[in-house]
RNA sequence: GGCCCCAUGGUCAAGUGGACUAAGACACCGGCCUUUCAAGCCGGUAACGCGGGUUCGAAUCCCGCUGGGGUCACCA
């Protein structure tokens, strides 16, 4: 195979949601497997539509996904530029060429009456299509036009015998009838091009050899064939990937909850976790494995494993992905990519200091095994920061208002005053409370739980010793006066 | 509606004519473990859309139907 290049090529309209994402990620996967070239291109031929931010957070949203490009608008490369809005003389040289063979011609049908001619078709009970009127203007009807002031848009004459075929890589030969195909316009009268014309002549341009794209596309290839071979481009190879659709099995929209890239990152979702769910929507690398890392992703990459069929989306299978990876990623990776959360929370300084980010670190591995979301992981942490929680109401009528609780947890209070520092370990404090319970003749669960509501508010958590030793002594000690005054204080009241 | 694509459990999917009384994963249900909750381990429920062919034999090939999706712009 010659040298792979292939492209990504949004357009700036919103945030990059999973379906691109996934676009993306194939193509990225495709280039980095072939050891190929992989392009960020900006289609923002339609200046009315782009929306400002667009475009700087489609690309942070590829970075934090770790989808890096080679060329692109923002690192240039040898077919730059890549934004299309710099590429406008470009289109219009291709265009006169079309115009100079023959094989294009200028519209004066105004909108308007475009809009009319569809109307009529469909009443008719018959395909609108557009009926290549202008294609035979003579001389006068155009000077005619022309003195009447309307700007006109070029049109190409597309075939209208035989047929088309497009040849997809994952879906085989792919037949239209070129009396399906209108004459389609490759200038506005704006003197913009459209979506179809730069998009031919840039993935001609910029030597895509595979362009690799969602199957909403398929329909626009043929047309597209017609244009790649007027314009005397090497073909490249197509690839039209299934959809992702929402549960409902409907187009993935906003109303369908998070689709976008960049809420999966608020949400507590991890790129490693994301990429991974993502390449197998659609893509199966075979056997019996769920997980894999970038490498292995890439190195295991083959578009004839991408499936034919459109997948619906399952959040609760990312969220599983993402619990597997939160407790299984080195500690670091993980305190790391959950430091913004607490940050906000304000469990976490600005620029935080060796002992915060220690304290942290315990915290993470202590919790990270029972969480599946990095937003989880900073709920679940909050008594770790917070002295004054309130308790569980649950917990409190099942382990505060036993008979002697208060006695119990008095002499659990002052054997963990007792210990030596040395020994202020989940060993030291577990063996510590151990003998309590001994001597006291009772259950393990008589000084366990209402001290882990006592510590935490809470009655589900981390082992009672793995949040003593986190805490530390005088934590703990102050958390159980508190509980015990807590506890005597609502005796009194009742 | 025309054209095009697709069709294995609720979801992701393996399967490319015999090894299919159809893998694995998520979810769900049970059990074990256990100081709670997770995790982990063990087990369970659950699928080839329908109808015709072809073939000794079909989830796999062909046709039709049904269903779902996409697309029919001077949007991309």
């Amino acid at each position: 195979m010659d040298t792979v290049r292939v492209r990504f090529a949004p357009s700036p309209t919103g945030s990059l949601h999973i379906g691109g994402a996934r676009t993306a990620l194939f193509n990225w996967l495709f280039a980095r497997h072939h050891g190929g070239v992989f392009i960020l291109r900006l289609e923002d031929t339609d200046t009315g539509r782009n929306i400002g931010e667009a475009a700087v957070q489609i690309e942070s949203s590829l970075r934090w996904l770790g989808i890096g490009w080679d060329e692109g608008y923002d690192c240039g490369g040898p077919f730059g530029p890549y934004r299309q809005s710099e590429r406008f003389g470009l289109y219009r040289e291709e265009a006169r060429r079309l115009l100079e063979s023959g094989r294009a011609y200028w519209c004066y049908c105004t909108p308007e009456e475009l809009a009319a001619q569809r109307e009529k078709a469909r009443r008719r009970g018959e395909v609108p299509r557009y009926d290549s009127r202008c294609g035979d203007l003579t001389g006068d009807g155009r000077r005619a036009k022309e003195a009447a002031g309307i700007q006109p848009a070029l049109r190409v004459k597309m075939p209208k015998a035989g047929a088309t075929v497009v040849k997809d890589l994952i879906r085989g030969e792919v037949g239209f009838d070129n009396a399906t195909l209108d004459d389609i316009v490759i200038l506005k009268s704006n003197g913009g091009p459209t979506y179809n014309f730069a998009c031919v002549v840039d993935d001609g341009a910029m030597r895509i050899s595979h362009v690799i794209r969602a199957e909403e596309h398929l329909s626009n290839t043929p047309k597209q064939i017609v244009l790649f071979n007027l314009l005397g481009y090497a073909l490249p190879e197509f690839v039209h990937v299934p959809m992702i659709l929402a549960p409902d099995r409907s187009k993935l929209s906003k109303r369908h909850g998070a689709t976008a890239v960049d809420e999966f990152r608020t949400g507590g979702f991890l790129p490693e976790a994301l990429v991974n769910y993502l390449a197998l929507l659609g893509w199966s690398p075979g056997g019996e494995r769920e997980q894999f890392s970038r490498e292995e992703l890439v190195a295991f990459f083959s578009l004839d494993a991408v499936t034919k069929h459109a997948a619906v989306y399952d959040v609760k299978k990312l969220t599983w992905l993402n619990a597997q990876y939160l407790k299984a990623l080195p500690l670091e990776r993980v305190v790391e990519q959950v430091r913004p959360f607490m940050q906000e929370a304000g469990y976490l300084s600005a620029s935080p200091d060796p002992a915060e980010l220690d304290y942290l670190n315990r915290v993470v591995e202590a919790v990270r095994s029972r969480i599946h979301t990095l937003v989880e992981l900073r709920d679940a942490s909050a008594y770790f920061y917070r002295p004054d929680f309130e308790y569980e109401e649950k917990g409190v009528r099942k382990h505060f208002t036993k008979p002697g609780v208060t006695g119990i947890l008095a002499r659990g209070r002052e054997a963990l005053s007792a210990l030596p520092v040395g020994r202020f370990t989940v060993e030291g404090t577990e063996e510590a409370f151990r003998q309590v319970i001994e001597e006291l003749g009772v259950s393990g669960g008589a000084l366990i739980h209402p001290a882990r509501l006592a510590l935490s508010g809470r009655t589900v958590g981390p082992g009672l010793f793995d949040i003593i030793t986190v805490l530390g002594k005088e934590q703990c000690l102050l958390r159980l006066d508190r509980a015990i005054a807590r506890i005597e204080n609502n005796l009194e009241q009742a």
